[in-house]
DNA sequence: AATCTATGCAACCGCGTTTGA
DNA sequence: CTCAAACGCGGTTGCATAGAT
């Protein structure tokens, strides 16, 4: 549906760009701001740019856009970006969100050529040294048991949260995470949906609020998402209606947030 | 020096989602 | 409500370069 032909268009320049097409780009977007892309490249080409929204939208966002790092990954990125790999899977444009400066793409090929193989090897030698041998390569089978199950391109928008809020596995009392969110993430009397028998929906920016407290928080620390109600402690159980499981099995084994959410039946929905 | 192979990265492609008429 | 256009994302490709033979 609705498919643009984009770059196949005639007439339209494709590969590499050149500085005077960056050059006229970069003072397009100057005078004009970004955004409306399709818009900007019929504009454009009147200043002598034949590239296609998408193109122009790419070369932007990954390469002239100011503040932008290129290069030199420090190794605390480097350990931030394996962290929220193994917490998100392969949405790279969630994970750049977390690195100022950095754009998704750089951040997939940086995974793709270092860190896969790195991650790899690491996984390699714990196993090795649990088994007493070493294994160059994972089988098939060990893969497969670390997954992120997801649709592509899927956003977490709504957390549900069951309304037993105070009670922890361990029974102590927890401030309720609803508590610490603000208006408008706070459930709304004149909601429908949100009467107290029923399952409180939240539609939440998971990125700026609930994923950021995850991420923010030290992943060895213990973090109550009381979300106790919906017991799902066997993995092969969905997680949720959909069948969405946002972590990794290896994560949840880490004695993570996410192990918390596991046996406590939260989930991060769709 | 010439050729082959591996690697890194920019750019493209195709699909799902969002937006607006 | 429907549909088309636009947007945004992740996967993949292809080129340039470095290193090995």
């Amino acid at each position: 549906m609705g498919r643009s032909p984009c770059c196949a268009k005639e007439g339209l320049n494709r590969g590499a760009w050149t500085a005077s097409e960056d050059k006229i780009l970069r003072d397009y977007i100057k005078l004009h701001g970004e955004g409306s892309w399709r818009n900007l490249s019929k504009k454009a080409v009147l200043a002598g740019l034949k590239r296609c929204g998408k193109s122009c939208r790419l070369r932007w966002l990954n390469y002239l856009r100011p503040n932008i790092k290129r290069g030199n990954i420090s190794h605390d990125e480097e350990e931030l970006i394996i962290r929220l790999h193994k917490l998100l899977g392969n949405r790279w444009s969630l994970i750049a969100g977390r690195l100022p400066g950095r754009t998704d793409n750089e951040i997939k090929n940086y995974w793709n050529t270092n860190l896969c193989k790195k991650v790899a090897d690491d996984h390699c030698s714990k196993k090795s040294k649990n088994k007493g041998k070493n294994n160059p390569t994972i089988p098939k089978t060990e893969m497969n048991e670390s997954q992120v199950v997801r649709t592509r391109a899927m956003r977490c928008t709504k957390v549900f949260i069951s309304p037993q809020l105070q009670k922890t596995t361990t029974g102590a009392s927890v401030k309720p995470i609803l508590e610490s969110i603000p208006s408008p993430f706070t459930a709304q009397d004149n909601n429908p949906s949100t009467s107290e028998d029923d399952d409180l929906m939240l539609d939440v920016n998971m990125v700026d609020v609930f994923l950021s407290d995850i991420l923010n928080s030290d992943f060895d620390a213990p973090c109550y998402f009381d979300c106790s109600g919906y017991k799902c402690n066997d993995l092969s159980a969905p997680a949720a209606p959909d069948g969405t499981l946002i972590c990794s099995k290896d994560v949840m084994e880490d004695g993570t947030v996410n192990n918390f959410l596991q046996q406590n039946g939260g989930w991060l929905a769709e």
